[in-house]
DNA sequence: CTTTAATGAATACAAATGTATGCTAATATA
DNA sequence: TATATTAGCATACATTTGTATTCATTAAAG
């Protein structure tokens, strides 16, 4: 191959292995030979390794496939979640027919199952959350006071301010032109707790 | 190893494979092997290309560490992109000084630089941006009317509705409390398009 | 222009890894 | 209990892939 600038090729190298490392599919030394039209397998190696020095990759030696990301190049790990289009009543099973999308959250919480939903109404404007605004929501039983939740009330979920007044539970709409609600302890169940809201523009 | 009950074997190497390639740690089957404590490499291939049969995986066949998910569990992919604490005037380089912390996008704008900024004050409240919550901006010297841009004005940077009167320009703030701007066409410089709102509740 | 260090090449070898065949034994099902 | 199917093992071999050595050439720097 012709003889480039210096660092040229091998800046043209680190982006291409980044992309096979995003897409999961970590190239060989040869891949990376053959994508750049090298002659040999050590021009490669050496482009490889030396970007290792610079601390732009590393390796995990003797295995194959073994250039990864610098670990601080990594920042953390998204795992996809399921945006549900309406929350049929009673159960709550992410059956595939009412997944609209799946979006991407931040992986902190490894063992908590998160869905979202779309809202609907503009009963939580008072709280910034519009009609259309996609609530990120995590499943548990119970909430705190203050919490924002989804809420099965004779049958039909909802998302509302959880509160107590007097030892008694409060369902509260954030919006003047709704009622609190003050359910049976037996005529509802909390769905999970809203724990972010996102919004898409334009 | 001793022999348990049919398919569960295959079920836990199933979720270990996942797990390494989610990881971008796509596993050889020798692995797989050592990581099941099975004597034998065949066992773990066996039961790798069954799992391929049940089109739960797919292989690239000859090369190593050749298994992948299938297409339709992969959904999308993931990029993460900068949120900065603070705007600096004048330039918006992304100086790693800055950068608060990552935050995953879903990867369909592939080619468009994205960033996001923590919002301060409540100017925008009427749009229901509150403070706290964080924009996501795509990169972009102009604008749409009524598109909610991130704007610089006297060196200051701040987010605001984007609005033309008789063709002159509006910056208009989402609050009663604050005074629209009609700033001189070389006052200032639209940084960006805010085309996402996310705020972290609890 | 001269020197130096980086780039690129040719070739060989060793280790990692995929593939194939034959066998034993446990599980599930009738 | 008898039988078919599946799980697991042992071993051998082929291919892929990483590693090493040596040399030629050119871009960059003084």
């Amino acid at each position: 191959m012709k003889r480039g600038p210096r660092g040229k090729t091998r800046y043209e190298i680190f982006a291409y292995v980044k992309s096979r490392l995003k897409e999961g599919n970590p190239p060989t030394i040869r891949e990376v030979q053959e994508a750049f039209h090298l002659k040999s397998v050590q021009t490669a190696r050496v482009h490889l390794n030396t970007l290792v020095k610079e601390n732009k990759l590393m390796k995990i030696p003797g295995i194959a496939r073994g250039y990864r990301l610098t670990k601080d190049r990594h920042a953390a790990q998204a795992t996809f979640i399921p945006v549900l289009g309406n929350v049929h009543a009673g159960d709550l099973n992410l059956a595939c027919e009412e997944i609209e999308c799946y979006i991407p959250v931040n992986q902190q919480h490894t063992n908590v199952e998160l869905f979202a939903l779309r809202i609907e109404g503009d009963s939580m404007i008072g709280q910034g959350i519009l009609p259309g605004d996609t609530a990120i929501i995590r499943k548990q039983p119970s909430a705190a006071k203050g919490d924002i939740v989804v809420v099965l009330v004779e049958g039909e979920a909802s998302i509302k301010t959880y509160d107590t007044d007097n030892g008694k539970i409060v369902l509260r709409p954030e919006n003047p032109k709704y009622d609190p609600i003050y359910p049976d302890s037996d005529r509802y169940r909390i769905l999970g707790k809203v724990i972010e809201i996102r919004r898409c523009l334009g």
